[in-house]
RNA sequence: GCGCCCGUAGCUCAGUGGAUCAGAGCGUCGCACUCCGGAUGCGAAGGUCGGAGGUUCGAAUCCUCUCGGGCGUACCA
């Protein structure tokens, strides 16, 4: 990679001026205009303090210690950047290593053998899965195949809880929905499940069962219960693969209270001093720990809360030999997540074992109209009515092509366009435009591995071999602060450079070195796309 | 009231561990094809980066205040 080639290049540089420490926080970064050259530095300007020097002078004793092995000139600008030209052997070289390397060229071996955990989505048996599930699972799912890229072992994880209070309220407002359609009148307890997504439901059931339930005793629970559950997990399941989410694990909550973990980690809880009792309840001491306000783990009629819980899950995630964790959460969740940082804190579980990662909230727009989304209220679009309608490909870009912490607006007009104004088309369009070439391309024409590059002398072709050797970097910074608009920030940039150059320049020509050379940059181009399709979970097309 | 997130071009948003940061897409207007997939490309117009102070040589970026929107602030999950 040239970034870091050039990196290790100033930090030699700095050694060999005789500067204190080994350079290894200098930075390197793309340079923002062609006349800046193609990297620059901060190396004179953050330096400058380090050794009491005004950053002018560092820069003119480091610039005529840069290597000249793949630096053509350094230039000093502005305050005291140096800005790098570099030779153009240099990104013909870093094309033959991206080349050599094959589909991997963009993975890293960096975490090799570090277990994480991803967990999202995790809804309950209660509902259909709304957009906003769709966000996260995709969210979830990407960021589980960046880090794979990085090298981590990762395990992708579903918690449910099918069993409990919410079950029965589920139970009751199906039960209701049932002698509605028996013609009836029942009403959906308060706090039941208000959505129309139980009547036909009811309406198989009534017709499957009759009369059998004019009242809601035991049996009319159970059986309520468990054929909501049944059916509901089944929408759910069915919804995740059709966006393309596969788990490695299914976590069933009902498991800690049989396996009694969640007596045990209130247990150990209480004996590392984290609890008390008060007003009947058993009680998070938060506040003792920094918290906003203590929380309540064991209610007074003796039921565990959530977060008592999840306090268990967690404990048992930990126990199960994960290196780290990261929940992917709604902002919704967000209180929670001190309280759970500080009872892990006293358990004495390390600070950098847990991280969430929190999205916002997803509106839909078509034509300018905007819905909120509340399950219980039974207000929302349903994950599989978007799916319905746009197919996985587009469902999961608009999905990811935001950042996290932002509230998403998706564009449905925008969405069901089948023209490139779609940037999931326009990607992909990308991907497939290559692969018509190397289609036309006369079989002795493809390159080989010894096919010199050095042909390739367009500023166009240069570029774009420089935002390809970039790509490690997008993965490695799109993973590690959570942010997978990145890679499709970064795949929109590299189809435009290259939709560019393909107008510009033709890739079959009369010249057969130049051909070759040219299949051998537009064959790169492609398995970058596709890198990032794969990363994103979106089909790498060779026809459309 | 308190906590967290967000306010950048008509619209949707990148950029927010300082300097070389005023950017992209869509929309609008104009231009370019005898040729590898025109489902492409090039260009133009368009913003006092919500507002006001402050720190600094330098702020969309850091600090304070303020306005606007979202989400929390349960012995719900």
């Amino acid at each position: 990679m040239l970034r870091r080639l050039l990196q290790e290049e100033l930090a030699a540089a700095w050694r060999a001026a005789g500067l204190d420490g080994d350079g290894a926080w200098i930075e390197v970064t793309r340079s923002e205009r062609p006349e800046f050259g193609d990297f620059t530095s901060n190396v004179a300007l953050a330096g400058a303090k380090r050794v009491g020097e005004s950053p002018r002078a560092l820069a003119e004793q480091l610039a005529p210690l840069v290597s000249e092995a793949h630096v053509e000139r350094v230039e000093i600008a502005g305050p005291g950047f140096l800005n790098l030209f570099l030779r153009p052997g240099a990104v013909h070289r870093a094309l033959r290593e991206m080349l050599d390397a094959g589909d991997r060229f963009a993975r890293s071996t960096e975490a090799v053998g570090t277990r994480l955990q991803l967990e999202y989505v995790s809804s309950n048996p209660t509902g259909p899965l709304t957009v906003g599930h769709g966000r996260q699972g995709v969210l979830g799912d990407v960021l589980a195949s960046l880090y794979e890229a990085l090298g981590f072992d990762v395990e992708r994880e579903y918690y449910y809880n099918d069993a409990g209070r919410q079950v029965d309220l589920l139970a009751e407002s199906l039960w209701a929905r049932y002698r509605q359609v028996l013609g009836e009148e029942a009403s959906i307890p308060d706090e039941g499940y208000q959505g129309e997504y139980l009547i036909s439901m009811a309406e198989s059931i009534a017709e499957e069962l009759g009369d059998r339930f004019p009242e809601f005793d035991d049996e009319a629970r159970r059986t309520m219960g468990a054929a909501a559950v049944e059916r509901m997990t089944e929408s759910i399941r069915g919804d995740l693969d059709r966006l393309g989410l596969r788990y490695d694990h299914w976590f069933s909550e009902t498991t800690l209270h049989a396996s009694g973990e969640v007596d045990a980690a209130l247990a150990s809880l209480t004996e590392c001093g984290g609890t008390y009792e008060k007003d009947g309840a058993v009680w998070l001491a938060a506040e003792e720990r920094g918290g906003d306000r203590d929380a309540v783990l064991i209610r007074s009629d003796g039921r565990p809360t959530y977060l008592m819980v999840d306090i268990a899950y967690h404990l048992n995630k930990h126990r199960r030999g994960f290196d780290r964790v990261i929940d992917v959460q709604g902002a919704d969740h967000h209180a929670e997540q001190n309280a759970m940082r500080i009872a892990l804190a006293y358990l004495g579980i390390p600070e950098g074992f847990l991280d969430y990662a929190l999205h916002q909230f997803v509106s839909l727009k078509s034509s300018g109209e905007a819905l909120r989304m509340s399950t219980r209220k039974g207000r929302f679009v349903t994950l599989g009515s978007l799916l319905d309608e746009l197919g996985r490909d587009i469902v999961r870009y608009f999905m990811v092509a935001r950042k996290p912490s932002n509230h998403l607006e998706f564009d449905l007009d925008l969405a069901r366009s089948e023209s490139l104004d779609n940037p999931a088309t326009y990607i992909q369009y990308a991907h497939t435009r290559i692969a018509s070439i190397l289609r036309n391309a006369p079989a002795d024409a493809l390159p080989e591995a010894s096919t010199p590059l050095d042909v390739l002398a367009e500023a166009e072709e240069l570029e774009l071999i420089k935002d390809l050797d970039g790509l490690p970097d997008v993965i490695h910074e799109a993973a590690t602060s959570f942010s997978p608009h990145l890679i499709a920030e970064y795949a929109l940039n590299v189809s435009r450079r290259f939709h560019a150059y393909y107008t510009e320049h033709r890739v079959l020509g009369d010249d057969a070195a130049l051909t070759a050379a040219r299949l051998a940059l537009v064959l790169m181009v492609q398995r970058a796309i596709r890198c990032c399709l794969d990363l994103l979970g979106m089909s790498a097309p060779e026809t459309m």
